[in-house]
DNA sequence: ATCTTGACTTGCC
DNA sequence: CGGCAAGCCAAGA
């Protein structure tokens, strides 16, 4: 999964298949794209990527939420409470309670890497194992 | 093709 | 989770 081209539409493809009231981080889009260590690309593609993409529910490690964010983090706070995500007074989100963790079937379906299949396993502790 | 940027992450306190 | 230094990746100049 190395194919530069289309990274941007892969994070496109994935941040949109997102429930509405859950969030992912960076990286786990990083890896569920195939690239474990471009979370910051991500970050980048989201900035400056297609608008019609659901972005609000992506969200860095310590589920805060993005400074740069159209509104700033007042405009994605609304974003996500109007979603019914509830956003604390330090900008942040329980990750514990609103992370997607992908059901298997999903992230087979990904045909990903054996190094991106061991991030989603080292990094999603919840039970799940693919 | 090199240099800089940045909605980030991983160690190590 | 809090903070800081390094590391990584794609895009822009």
């Amino acid at each position: 999964m190395s194919d530069p081209k289309q990274f941007k539409q892969r994070v496109h493809d994935l941040v949109s298949m997102v429930p509405d009231g859950k969030v992912v981080t960076y990286g786990q889009v990083a890896a569920m794209v195939g690239a474990p260590r471009a979370a910051q690309a991500v970050g980048w593609t989201a900035h400056w990527g297609d608008t019609l993409v659901p972005w609000q529910r992506v969200v860095n490690r310590h589920g805060r939420l993005a400074p740069t964010y159209p509104g700033g983090f007042l405009g994605h706070a609304e974003d996500l409470q109007a979603e019914g995500i509830e956003v604390r007074d330090d900008w942040t989100v329980d990750l514990e309670k609103y992370q997607w963790l992908p059901e298997t079937e999903v992230v087979e379906n990904l045909s990903l890497e054996p190094a991106a299949l061991e991030w989603l396993e080292a990094n999603l502790p919840y039970g799940t194992h693919y």
